[in-house]
RNA sequence: GGGCGAUUAGCUCAGUCGGUAGAGCGGCUGCUUUACACGCAGCAUGUCGGCGGUUCGAGUCCGUCAUCGCCCA
């Protein structure tokens, strides 16, 4: 048997126990094993980064179900794998190899480009395993995914064929956010608005005629080169009398007509707005409605067009906002500058300002989808945890765009959409066509293009099984149970994936969703590498360990609020971890080779008492994360080892470890082996530590070596028995803290032995302890008063304890804290009083309120009388 | 502009069914008590953001205001 070190060497402990799990393949679903299937999937890390603190706390929350799941006897499978993330990533490795080689995508060649992207997605996800690893996730390594495996491919061309078919998918010129950066269209949930101090330049447009001119504002002045007209609301006053005329639009020479529009706020600005209907959604919509011609003078490189005029075309758009101010100010046509604070639309990836731009895409229509999303959560077939985030959902999904999902990106699912270039046609097929179906033709080119990366990964849940294939595992853990995420991407995947499913599985593809928290610092703030305030979850693995990061999530994860992560955590939860340890220590230390868990444990009053509290504790562990109150499970959990087995058990049972037969030795082996399996969900690798260094050679036959693969030990037999008296502990508990206070206040010192009285006899049942912990040299069981001039006296539930003190007690002190306590229950029993003299409420209110209430003053009255008569 | 959330001990946060407020950390006092100083014993701490309402009773339910944060437009 190896001795346990004096601290829990984490460090030790979390390199050992991964491989050995591994190996063993406990961590393995077992279709055939006719366990009842429970499984959840894992929301895929990009390939782009490293794990941070808020992968940790997910995957955290991940492997507490899992591992509590597979405990209770389920066949528990963990799906893990990795996403390709095409923006984030092709945005990466395009730096990357400017940087080193000082070449563009196209300068390699999109096979070429490719490949690199195939080495970096190797190489990450690599990395991203073994940080799930460190973490001790327990995962099922033989299903592992990635987005773009051929199989998850192959889910992705059958789902956009199908859809194309179905007309779901339709291919079109429409207004879309462009990102110049990095080159593609984004969909409405990638834009990002982000506040900016701007300025609104008020611009003179001169009427045709002569006659006047109009005042029109705007904060993108350059835009005015393709506005093609002006538009003033129908009722306005001031310019009802200028509808219908012609203005001469300045730099160009164009003529463009006034238009009255109901979308024209009068209030702002001038009340006169321009409208470029080839870049602004707004005007772009009123350009329809009007029938007002499109003139595109910035393009996708984000520079302007022919269309702007020889003066501008090649200039970028911001070099060409300062040349058209300067040209308009040199012809006296700007009126005036203002300051305007606004919000300005940029890439959520790239950061890049977005240009709104006429092009062609592909859209998928979501309005029939987002009903049956709606209903799956309003008839309860989806569970939110925290609820509210139904609400958010509904508003999202009563007002859901078509999806922009195609991208002119070269990583990522390619369209299998397939244009014949002897006759046009297009073909959209699961399989790429070798001839044209209309012209026969042999040449046929793939749209370029590649598909939104939340397309693949709305299909997550069943792709990973092997959908469309009909595969066992799809059969056994489709639909999953749980999916744990961040609010953050509620649409971005969430959504998608209800809506997905739902389309082609028919089915839900997961009973309950949980919305994780935000991990912030330890003042509540965003952690960012700009702030400097990033808590990196490898280095925290490194300086706590893994088991107190781990319960420091937990243990924090309210439903709904938000996680403050702080170093004085993370050391609370470690000293957690290395309390266990040495309580189990130091029951190692005192057992005899016979004491197993094969022996039948014989109870006392203290085991009794022991195996309720055990019991009350994992009942409410139990439900607490079945419910997903993961941070009531740690703390419930924290308190059974350090209060009542730590502080309360093992003390009284420390005569027992010494003196006491097998049997009853075994009820505390019992004890432990309970704990970790409770425990080991939260904290894998100290209790496999403290496992094996304590279980490993008594366990009974037959039972897994592996505490990983033990069972939850809710049902334990030694939980089940009943009998002891329930109410000598608090007694107990109540007197002990009685006497360690009367020698605190009496300034004795901790090592000193004093006798000690009390007409408690209920004490008798405890008397070594009660002796021990009390430090008391001896216990004499009295009647009545126990007041003498030498001692100080407590005044306790159903009776009194005292302390011989022989000269060292101070009678004015000892009748002054009395009058304290006089006073102090005085305090409690007058609103007791005056509640219960309250005919309203005596009457209105509940009966067993009211015995409470009369209860808790009968105790309060006792407890007086015995103060009084003290003090004489 | 619309919606959601938060406001509780010095700090970070719990608080289920409305029954009279808790944890961790920190603070103070004292301890090399033979599992643990990553520990032990003891002590202190609250106008539960403000106001109003419902109720016998409100941290909890309703209304309103304030401050902060997030989402959407």
């Amino acid at each position: 048997m190896r001795e346990m070190d004096k601290a829990f060497d984490f460090k030790t402990a979390q390199t050992r126990w991964y491989a050995q799990w591994e190996d063993s393949k406990i961590f393995e679903a077992q279709p055939e094993s006719g366990k009842k299937p429970w499984s959840i999937v894992i929301p895929p890390p990009n390939i782009t980064g490293n794990l941070h603190m808020g992968h940790a706390l997910v995957f955290t929350l991940h492997d507490i179900l899992t591992r509590f799941k597979r405990a209770q006897g389920f066949d528990a499978l963990w799906v893990p794998g990795v996403d390709h993330a095409g923006i984030a990533t092709q945005v990466v490795v395009e730096r990357q190899i400017k940087e080193a080689e000082g070449k563009t995508r196209h300068d390699l060649g999109r096979e070429e480009f490719l490949k690199r992207l195939w080495q970096w997605k190797d190489q990450n996800q690599g990395d991203i395993e073994n940080q799930l690893r460190r973490l001790g996730a327990s995962v099922d390594w033989t299903r592992k995914r990635f987005t773009m495996d051929p199989d998850l491919n192959k889910a992705v061309r059958k789902v956009f064929a199908a859809a194309y078919k179905q007309g779901r998918i339709y291919k079109g010129p429409r207004m879309i956010q462009w990102d110049p950066a990095s080159q593609t269209a984004l969909s409405d949930l990638e834009v990002k608005y982000v506040e900016k101090q701007g300025k609104l330049w008020h611009l003179r447009y001169p009427l045709a005629d002569g006659s006047g001119q109009l005042v029109v504002a705007t904060t993108r002045p350059e835009t005015m080169l393709g506005d093609t007209a002006v538009a003033v609301h129908p009722e306005d006053e001031r310019y009802k009398a200028f509808v219908g005329k012609m203005l001469k639009l300045p730099l160009t020479g164009r003529e463009i007509p006034v238009v009255a529009d109901e979308m024209v706020d009068p209030k702002f600005g001038t009340g006169c707005v321009k409208l470029t209907p080839a870049h602004d959604p707004n005007d772009h919509a009123a350009g329809k409605r009007l029938h007002l011609p499109s003139i595109t003078v910035i393009g996708f490189d984000a520079k302007m067009t022919a269309e702007a005029g020889a003066a501008y075309a090649g200039l970028d758009r911001f070099e060409c906002r300062k040349k058209v101010l300067a040209d308009l100010e040199a012809q006296g046509l700007l009126e005036k500058i203002e300051d305007y604070t606004h919000q300005v639309s940029v890439s959520d990836r790239t950061g890049c300002v977005l240009e709104p731009l006429v092009s062609e895409q592909w859209f998928m229509k979501v309005d029939e989808a987002a009903k049956a999303a709606l209903a799956s959560v309003r008839d309860g077939r989806i569970r939110f945890t925290p609820e509210r985030w139904a609400t958010v959902w509904e508003h999202w999904l009563n007002n859901i765009q078509d999806w922009c999902i195609s991208r002119q990106l070269w990583w990522g699912h390619r369209i299998p959409a397939y244009t014949c270039l002897g006759c046009g046609h297009l073909m959209v097929e699961e399989e790429a066509p070798d001839t044209c179906d209309k012209c026969g033709s042999e040449k046929l080119e793939q749209d370029p293009d590649t598909l939104d990366t939340w397309f693949s990964s709305a299909l997550w849940p069943f792709s990973v099984f092997g959908w469309p294939d009909e595969t066992r595992d799809l059969k056994r853990y489709y639909p999953t149970s749980v999916l744990i995420t961040g609010y953050d991407i509620l649409f971005f995947w969430v959504a998608r994936m209800v809506m997905s499913g739902l389309l082609w599985t028919d089915e839900v593809p997961f009973r309950d969703v949980y919305f994780n928290s935000l991990v912030r610092d330890e003042h509540g703030s965003k952690m960012s590498k700009s702030k400097g305030n990033v808590i990196d979850p490898l280095e925290t693995m490194e300086e706590f360990g893994t088991d107190a990061l781990r319960y420091s999530l937990a243990a924090m994860a309210a439903p709904g609020t938000d996680i403050s992560l702080s170093k004085s955590r993370l050391e609370a939860s470690r000293n957690f971890c290395n309390k266990l340890w040495n309580a189990a220590r130091f029951v190692q230390m005192s057992l005899t080779p016979d004491v197993t868990l094969a022996v039948e444990p014989e109870l006392g009053e203290a085991e009794y008492w022991m195996a309720a509290r055990m019991k009350d504790a994992l009942e409410r562990t139990t439900q607490a994360i079945e419910e997903f109150r993961f941070h009531e499970a740690a703390e419930i959990l924290y308190h059974l080892v350090w209060d009542d087995f730590c502080a309360t058990y093992i003390e009284l049972a420390k005569v027992t470890l010494q003196q006491g037969t097998t049997e009853q030795k075994a009820a505390i082996l019992h004890f432990l082996d309970i704990l970790l399996r409770a425990l080991h969900p939260v904290v894998p690798f100290v209790t496999e530590e403290i496992h094996e260094a304590v279980m490993s050679e008594r366990l009974v036959p037959g039972e897994p070596s592996f505490l990983a693969a033990r069972s939850w030990p809710l049902d334990h037999p030694m939980l089940q028995k009943k009998g002891g008296n329930p109410e000598l502990m608090p007694k107990f508990q109540e007197a002990l803290s009685a006497i360690l206070r009367l020698r605190a206040e009496n300034g004795i010192d901790p090592g000193k032995r004093l006798p000690g009285f009390t007409t408690l006899k209920e004490l008798e049942v405890f008397l070594d302890g009660f002796k021990s912990m009390a430090k008391l040299e001896s216990l004499s069981f009295l009647d009545g008063d126990l007041a003498s001039p030498s001692r100080a006296v407590s005044v306790v539930g159903g009776g009194l304890v005292a302390l011989e003190l022989a000269g060292l007690k101070d009678p004015a002190a000892d009748r002054a804290k009395l009058e304290k306590e006089l006073e102090k229950l005085e305090k409690e029993a007058t609103p007791l009083r005056e509640r219960l003299a309250d005919e309203n409420f005596v009457n209105k209110a509940p009966q067993v309120a009211v015995d409470k209430m009369r209860g808790q003053l009968r105790e309060k009255e006792g407890r007086l009388a015995k103060v009084r008569a003290l003090l004489g």
